[in-house]
DNA sequence: CTCTCTCTTTGATCGAAATCAAAAGCAAAG
DNA sequence: CTTTGCTTTTGATTTCGATCAAAGAGAGAG
């Protein structure tokens, strides 16, 4: 089910934990601690980590990969509710059972920590306890802008705010960034975006479509899309100049 | 523009900054500093209290009254992405401007402090950190329940949604509970409830006129809203048996 | 009481996205 | 190379909610 990834102590650029998430301003003694209780989990694509309900004994953050969070009504309706990036958290100190379906749609790597030590930290900790409240505030901020594209935007904004999240987000990390251009692959299937955004995966491919057709993008097979110039996508997404903070 | 309540030293029972929200767990000390930082604001049915992109240099809990978050886009549309009822909380420690517009719908009283001695307060007492994480980590539940309803429920099942919140919140409060049978008054417009649906308001006036037809609710006038059997109307709302943990 | 203004209801029509259906593309397995 | 089992695209049709339009219902002002 899971494979453990060699967890002797690694200095681990990427992990964010230690090195972003929640301990910028914790002192060497904290970083030892949080160092030591760490653990990797890894996970392959498709692989459901957590179910709605489960009890939830770790939090964790993501160190590869890309997660989602979702959240599905007995007919099978589903809607996906966040979506988790290397670096993002994943877990509520104070919560012993998770409220979402937590599913790996890439190869995914995680930080884990107990969640009973983790707590204890936090309480002696205050800076972390702050660094996590500020965390959770950004996640609502992103909730409720996702609340307005769910409520009030068309397809064709829809599929056009996911994209230009993506490639934002991606942006920051690829070299393929001129002049506005932006290159990157798709993460999620159609039936995935079609969750995170509301529709159909038929809506979402026939917009896909529509705005390559409109040049606003290019696509190389199923998953690789250029953006020509993130302008005119964001002219596409309803968005007010400076546009989303999501994600 | 806002008139001040007398702030002379009162023990507001319904105070939810001194007796429910934030300090449950704090000593007499905290308590009466708190109690020394603490003034009233009222505003009238209507008012915009906060517009988003404002300075917000003060943090409140809803005292008496009913305020609305919402975002709008440039071309008028609008989508509310939060309740606030009595007890709940306004404002970002560590922020300082508004992510929303914050409107009262019906007259408002708001217990206030200033950002700066509250967040001080904050770094000098855990509880109120940890109290303020559990609070927002509740909010985040409550934008991901309202992100499903807004994605992936019919429009009968988001009126329904609704009115089962508000019914259940009133609930607890009023004494018309028997067997079942919840009375309350609607305390938004038709045109409200649309912007927190994502609907238009003649949708919203058609779905209400069909639950009365089908005999899911009562309505007298057009606020008063009787709901004979809870269990009928939760049926209507899709989610399943316990339903949602909204507000 | 009547006028005005706002909120609400109801009706007729339209349109965007859902649904139903089938074909096309592609990767892994045999 | 063919088969199998996806995911994706595209087409035809339907439907739910939006839009356009008008009438009713209160509440408050004069």
């Amino acid at each position: 089910m899971l494979k453990d990834v060699p967890s002797t102590k690694v200095d681990c650029e990427s992990c964010p934990i230690r090195h972003r998430a929640v301990c910028a301003r914790c002192d060497a003694d904290e970083l030892d601690e949080l160092e030591e209780m760490k653990y990797y989990r890894s996970f392959e694509a498709g692989q459901t980590i957590i179910w709605s309900g489960d009890k939830m004994d770790f939090v964790a953050s993501v160190v590869e990969g890309i997660a989602t969070l979702s959240q599905t009504m007995e007919d099978g309706r589903t809607q996906m509710v966040g979506l988790l990036l290397p670096s993002d958290f994943v877990g509520r100190p104070g919560r012993d059972t998770a409220a979402y379906d937590v599913i790996a749609t890439t190869p995914l790597v995680m930080c884990c920590f107990r969640k009973k030590p983790f707590e204890e930290l936090m309480l002696r900790t205050p800076h972390v306890g702050q660094r996590l409240l500020e965390m959770t505030l950004d996640e609502l901020d992103a909730a409720r802008e996702w609340m307005l594209l769910l409520g009030r935007k068309t397809a064709r904004e829809k599929i056009s705010s996911l994209l230009a999240i993506i490639a934002r987000r991606d942006a920051s990390i690829s070299i393929g960034t001129e002049a506005g251009r932006v290159v990157f692959d798709l993460p999620l299937t159609r039936e995935a975006m079609a969750d995170y955004l509301g529709l159909t995966l038929e809506t979402v491919s026939r917009q896909i479509s529509a705005l390559k057709k409109d040049g606003v993008i290019q696509l190389e097979g199923k998953r690789h899309v250029t953006v020509p110039d993130m302008d005119r996508l964001m002219d596409e997404t309803g968005d007010d100049t400076d546009g989303g903070i999501f994600v």
